[in-house]
Order: structure tokens, then C-alpha cells, then sequence
DNA sequence: GGATTGACGTGTC
DNA sequence: AGACACGCCAATC
């Protein structure tokens, strides 16, 4: 642990590609936190604070359902910072989640 | 330094 | 299918 593990969160966090998203255990899972699914999305409530921006739009809960959306600026930025990348998103869901779904650990 | 918290996850009812 | 409960683990108060 040279890092904190906030920053092992953003980085990570960051690494999604465009049109992509991952869920908060998936990233814990990859930092080798296993369980603390929490921590990430605890660490993501800062990502706002995080100087390099974090997209936090494409990290979402294992249903694909976007949970944070209401810690953003506004509700409907996450919706629409993912609809700009190509992501569909129907009823606040991400649909095709699991088509789009970007595993951390197999880009690491 | 103990208790609380939390943008989760999985399993049950 | 929707609601509820418990478990995990680190940061914050």
C-alpha cells in the first residue's frame, strides 16, 4: 500500500474506457479490497474532490443501476455523461450492462 | 480510539 | 419482482 486507498480507486476508476462501464465490487475486487465494495463507492463520494476528474458516471452498483447518480451536481449529469459516450440507459439501468461492462481485472 | 457511516453485494423472504 | 437483512472494510467524527 504505497497509495491511499482513494487514489487506487480513482485510478482505476479513471482506466474505464470511453463507452464503458464497471461496478464498484469489480474495482475493489481489483485493487484485491475483495469485499469492500463500500470503500469504493465511500472513495468515489470524494472523487468530486479528486483534482484529475474522475468518471465516476461510468462506475455503477453490480445491476448496472446508477445508485450515485444523486451525489453528482445533478441527477441526470450522470444519465447524460453516459448517454454521451454511447451508453443506453432506460430507468435509470444501464441497459446492455453487462455487454458493456469493462472488467478491471482483465485490463490488469 | 470506539462508534458510526457508506455512490455495495449477495442472499432471503 | 420488490423489499428487507446481514456482511465487509476503511475513513471520518
Amino acid at each position: 500500500m504505497e497509495k491511499n486507498f482513494y487514489e487506487q480507486v480513482f485510478e482505476v476508476a479513471r482506466l474505464v474506457p470511453k463507452g464503458r462501464v464497471t461496478s464498484y465490487g469489480a474495482i475493489a475486487k481489483a485493487l484485491g479490497a475483495g469485499g469492500s465494495a463500500r470503500m469504493v463507492g465511500y472513495a468515489m463520494s470524494t472523487a468530486g474532490l479528486a483534482q484529475p476528474s474522475v468518471p465516476a458516471h461510468r462506475v455503477v452498483n453490480s445491476s448496472g443501476l446508477l445508485t450515485g447518480k444523486f451525489h453528482f451536481s445533478t441527477p441526470e449529469l450522470m444519465q447524460q455523461l453516459l448517454e454521451q459516450e454511447g451508453v443506453v440507459v432506460v430507468n435509470d439501468k444501464i441497459k446492455n450492462f453487462k455487454d458493456i461492462f469493462w472488467n478491471p481485472l482483465d485490463e490488469l
